[in-house]
DNA sequence: CATTTTATCTTTACGATGTAAAGATAAAGC
DNA sequence: GCTTTATCTTTACATCGTAAAGATAAAATG
């Protein structure tokens, strides 16, 4: 009695019920207006982005199949046409994060200066984009319901780690094909992706709190990748 | 969820329905013996184990309260009374595994031989513990539904940090007391923090078996992590 | 020792979720 | 104009988390 009491009291005011919906949409066509028309006409991509907006909203935990319907505005069953699970929609919202991803780590090295501040303005970049999305990067990267055989999703995540694997073991020798990696190219490539993923993930976990909370004051996330890198990135193989 | 689905279609003959629970109380008290007593004596613990199991069988998806009451051959509302929430119970969990995780890294760095080597070994420790229990490590640090607030929780985590920073920092400087921490001392912390828990990310999501497919043949992660260490740990900061 | 209290466990119940299946509607194809 | 197909809604069901109430046994108390 008091929990339905309390789940009745707390229970959000839903415009886009079935009913509702069903009672404007009849309206409208009356109206001869189509406030609210059967098809859609581009419900896929609406419904991408109110699942980007749910996340944001409501993190991970939030971003289910009938959430992402209701703030679309549409029945709950809808999304199941178009992305088939929510494996689907999940890996297809991951593909688009991939994308900005890439397009962004590609802004940052595309920034002018020498080689090592390039590196160095690629990993503010990932970091950044993590910070700034950190429902998307949580999905791209933390999530177990990515669905990988999705070619989207495949590509999207397969050019992000080629312009990372490109553009680390670029500077040590030559371009890094599609097959062989010399063993000091295949580390150099897990030493900064490590690096800096094991960064972010920490980051988005509050985990390197104490550690900033106990650095001089003024250091703050930024700062401290930035010490961080500085003793790592100059240090590249001299050679052999 | 696709988990949900495959239970569904693969439904197991459950041996530990409420009604068969039932029968088997009423035999066993009317024969005598106590084979599934009403009080279980130490139903916390057996959970604790029911759930670690379920954990490593069927991942962090499969891992829900009614799972593990099953798997412990209880009431689905048994736990609630022990934990309160699958938050509780997931956090109790977490505890155990930062525990275990604390004496085999502590272990490792007891090893003897130099410093150096003794990071190493507590590195190679790190990884191999994640990849013996890659469903506690997804616990400890993928689930976003961890009460830290809980003691047990946050005193195992708040150990292992310690232990960490406290192994790291003491090869530059003195012993790292609980307040102030150079912006050396915090970067060298951040850095192999961030290097060691990047790479078992990177590794359990499988990011790294393309790295691994290229790399010289016979690399595996344990050779590949030696190498990304082997070019990081021994630069350490010279004196300044 | 008998009785009461408390802790532990079960049953029942409710709202939420994913997903399948069937019905409704409108666009597209012929 | 009619049929087919794509899109969206309704309905239905198994599962989950969790609250509340009932059942049982251990512990406490007199």
């Amino acid at each position: 009695m008091t929990s339905k009491m309390e789940q009745v009291r707390a229970r959000p005011r839903r415009i886009a019920t079935s009913a509702a919906r069903l009672r404007v949409r009849r309206a409208a066509s009356a109206a001869g207006e189509a406030a609210t028309p059967y098809h859609h006409g581009a419900l896929r991509d609406a419904l991408l982005d109110a699942a980007e907006r749910v996340l944001e909203r409501d993190g991970l935990a939030g971003l289910t199949l009938r959430a992402v319907a209701r703030e679309a505005g549409v029945s709950h069953a809808a999304p199941t046409h178009h992305f088939k699970d929510l494996t689907g929609l999940v890996s297809e919202l991951a593909a688009i994060g991939f994308t900005r991803f890439n397009a962004a780590m590609k802004a940052a090295g595309d920034s002018p200066g020498t080689p090592v501040e390039r590196a160095m303005a690629r990993a503010r970049a990932y970091v950044a984009y993590a910070q700034a999305n950190p429902g998307m990067y949580g999905l791209m990267f933390r999530t177990e319901r990515l669905d990988y055989s999705r070619p989207s999703l495949h590509e999207a995540a397969e050019a992000s780690f080629a312009g990372l694997a490109g553009s680390v073991a670029a500077r040590s020798e030559g371009q890094v094909g599609n097959e062989e990696l010399s063993i000091d190219q295949a580390a150099t490539i897990a030493r900064a992706w490590s690096l800096v993923h094991g960064y972010t993930m920490l980051l988005l976990d509050g985990r390197l709190a104490d550690i900033l909370r106990r650095a001089p004051a003024g250091t703050n996330a930024e700062s401290l990748l930035e010490a961080m890198l500085k003793a790592t990135v100059p240090k590249l193989p001299p050679g052999a």
